[in-house]
DNA sequence: GTAAATTTGTCAAAGATTGACAAAATGAAT
DNA sequence: ATTCATTTTGTCAATCTTTGACAAATTTAC
């Protein structure tokens, strides 16, 4: 899925014809406050997964994935992540899984 | 280099034979926060990066790297990021890059 | 044993994130 | 062009997280 979570949200969120303040009713979250999180200004909360799955019916792993994905996309993109720099860096994840075992 | 960046404060520290209060001292940070920052239980401050650079004369720009990819791998463990979820986040910060022209 | 060094405990201060509501801007319909 | 619904932006207090600071406990080296 090659989009922000915010987008992927929005995408949702239309096409089941919500308005913002439908959808962040079902949320129980602000309708402004999704406005900014659909335009990528404020993260999506994390605790809030299980309830968007059951809303839009989706499998709540991959909904999970989706979100974890987007934010390790998100860190790569603000720290100007290279193809080096990742390598590195999963290198170093990989160091991290050893150590703890 | 396969360690985290606090294995890597305490290798440059005791090489050069500095004591925690030493190091924390020339770093201007308590001794016991250092100390936690050594065994990756806090992180260390990124604002503190420069004056680490210039203690040990380090590269900068190779320290700031160094930074960037151990907290990369601590956000890629945490998540315990599959090879599969890492591609799709690698896809995900090309599409953001995209975006931001 | 003891003195130096390190680690752990704790908590207040500083910083970042989120919730909430107001107000402004956009857009669609007529 | 006015109105009404929707979305976006502004603001700020509340909440959550991180950091600084110092005390106390533990470990290490002699």
């Amino acid at each position: 899925m090659k989009e922000t979570f915010g987008e992927y949200i929005k995408m949702l969120r239309t096409t089941h014809g919500y308005t913002l303040t439908q959808l962040a009713g079902l949320l129980d979250i602000d309708f402004a406050n999704l406005s900014r999180i659909e335009n990528g200004i404020r993260d999506f909360d994390k605790k809030k997964l299980s309830k968007l799955a059951e809303v839009f019916s989706l499998n709540i792993e991959a909904l999970q994935d989706e979100y974890a994905s987007d934010q390790l996309a998100k860190h790569m993109y603000e720290i100007g992540c290279s193809k080096e720099l990742l390598k590195v860096a999963e290198e170093k994840a990989e160091y991290r899984r050893t150590l703890k075992k």
